[in-house]
DNA sequence: GTATCGTACAACCAAATGGTTGTAGATCAG
DNA sequence: CTGATCTACAACCATTTGGTTGTACGATAC
């Protein structure tokens, strides 16, 4: 995953309407217009935070008739978990180092 | 805490130089110039980055002298991994009823 | 066929973002 | 005291973001 992805999986989460819309697309199926019926905002600014959510890996669509499905992608989820998990690793590391010193003297 | 203290938090993970900010200052001290000094970019935009980290709880600033030592969070990086756990308990309840569903049928 | 629905996409706008330079205040060294 | 260093902050600029409206087009309903 380059830097540029995770810039995306980030600024993806970083909006409270996207966060929502994770939330409900991953419990049930909504089509975008479905999606657009909950907001205070156009079809066209719920379609484009969509957009938005797809590119990030934490949304798919998949074209049923006239709609357009949005669902969960829990790859994208996963990715962003095991990056944060990483810096947790670095917070470890670091609080053992300063154990060992403690030990030492 | 509040959506838009949501928002700056992933806000401040989107951006590669803030990351990599985070990484330095768990793992050793730096002051903000010292921070300044390993990026192609004025000390200027080095500061307003790290600003960006201290307003999501990612970073502290503790003055010492004429400098301004920078060290990591561990708040703001826990605080972080506890909404993406949220979201993949969402998942886990999802999988977990369509296995219901699955079994039923 | 015609009207409607769901979607895509362009054009536009205000505000935020990520960068710059420049100025000014503290603090430290000589 | 003087000069160098570290920081803060304002002003500015280009690009991106998050929103809008309007247009066009495929799929569905009647």
């Amino acid at each position: 995953m380059s830097e540029a992805d995770v810039d995306r999986l980030f600024q993806a989460f970083s909006d409270a309407t996207r966060r929502d819309i994770v939330r409900r697309v991953t419990v049930a199926d909504y089509s975008v217009s479905g999606l657009a019926a909950l907001y205070a905002m156009s079809f066209a600014a719920v379609q484009k935070h969509v957009a938005v959510l797809e590119r990030a890996s934490l949304v798919t669509k998949e074209k049923r008739g006239r709609e357009q499905i949005v669902r969960g992608n829990h790859e994208g989820l996963q990715k962003a978990r095991r990056l944060l998990d990483e810096y947790e690793a670095i917070w470890r590391q670091r609080v053992g180092r300063i154990a060992d010193i403690l030990a030492e003297g």
